[in-house]
DNA sequence: ACGCGATAATTAGTGTACTAACTATCTGGT
DNA sequence: ACCAGATAGTTAGTACACTAATTATCGCGT
């Protein structure tokens, strides 16, 4: 039922990098043992969060609009926003509100102020599969961490923020025009 | 250039993860936190990656077939055996291979001990092209971890370990049955 | 020797995200 | 006052990975 594998699966070992370092002196061994693990963690836990919110008739993307909407009760957002933010392209949030809408989760309005403009707000009957979507949810989140105590759950986010400023610094990814303030 | 984004761009701050957690218990901030930060980090990655490769017009999936073919000089690998490895399915693999071998990076030969069979290996033309993008792709990992020192790859690789082992131990995934020693 | 169940590869059809191009609307400079 | 350029949302077409069903082959038990 989990839709996608992201990466590999076979991983190789250790000597099998440190094998290949030989022939490619650019080879770091602790850097693509490092990335590798990384990913392919990363790759089991979305794959077991997939699964669970396909039981919720609830992809990655239809899961992350909703939540968007759902930490912005009061204002309300545009199609832009909520692309912007979920990290998808405005085309592709038209089709993730498309789906929702058609299925009366959320609703789109349009703004008086800017014609160009819609406003896109969950119904009652979003709010309620979110409701039953959402324990479940967070247990799953908790489950797939059990391993880690939170002193080791601090250390890990400590890496990663590390480990992610780097990463990020490059794509050079700007905000988006339509990405003001209204912080949550 | 990178063709997808897996998860969240505007990640929640923790003030809003603990206002959700007064209204669903289930919470454990830390966990989320952790979880939404892993799979943000490793996205990014992930889009670095795949931006690079499909500049030499390789996606993570043929990519992927290429290392594992590369990897396992010896022994030519059948279709079965590299969807396995790479963690596609194999209808999936029948796609990655028709393309790489229109394009000659690899070749499909019959196996006349079993004539349900097919090994792949790769051509001359593939290992050139392999040649080529590996001294960049590694450079691109070593760029992308450098904001960790060794010691704090190693410790993020322990951490890495133990939390995939919890998170890996729930989707039940049988090895799959042409899946046999011949370990790289 | 034969046939059933398992396995390998493929094909057909679906879902999702992408880019590029399009329409409608807004805004700021002359 | 007006128009060029920017912005919002959509549509059309592509890419890739999935599931399910199809075809061919293999191998074991009787």
């Amino acid at each position: 039922m989990a839709k996608q594998m992201y990466t590999l699966r076979d991983i190789p070992k250790y000597a099998t990098i440190r094998a290949c370092a030989a022939r490619y002196p650019e080879i770091d061994p602790a850097s693509s043992a490092a990335c590798v693990l990384l990913l392919r963690v990363a790759s089991d836990i979305l794959a077991a969060i997939d699964d669970y919110l396909s039981s919720h008739n609830f992809s990655q993307g239809r899961w992350t609009v909703m939540m968007l909407l759902y930490r912005a009760p009061g204002t309300p957002l545009n199609p832009c926003d909520l692309a912007d933010r979920a990290g998808v392209t405005r085309a592709t949030m038209t089709g993730l509100l498309d789906g929702l809408e058609r299925e009366h989760l959320v609703a789109r309005e349009p703004v008086p102020a800017d014609r160009r403009m819609l406003e896109v707000r969950l119904t009652d009957k979003g709010r309620q599969a979110l409701d039953e979507a959402m324990p479940g949810y967070f247990r799953l989140i908790r489950r797939l961490t059990a391993g880690l105590n939170t002193e080791e759950k601090e250390g890990l986010m400590e890496l990663l923020t590390k480990l992610g400023a780097t990463a990020m610094a490059e794509p050079e990814k700007e905000p988006g025009p339509c990405m003001e303030a209204a912080k949550t």
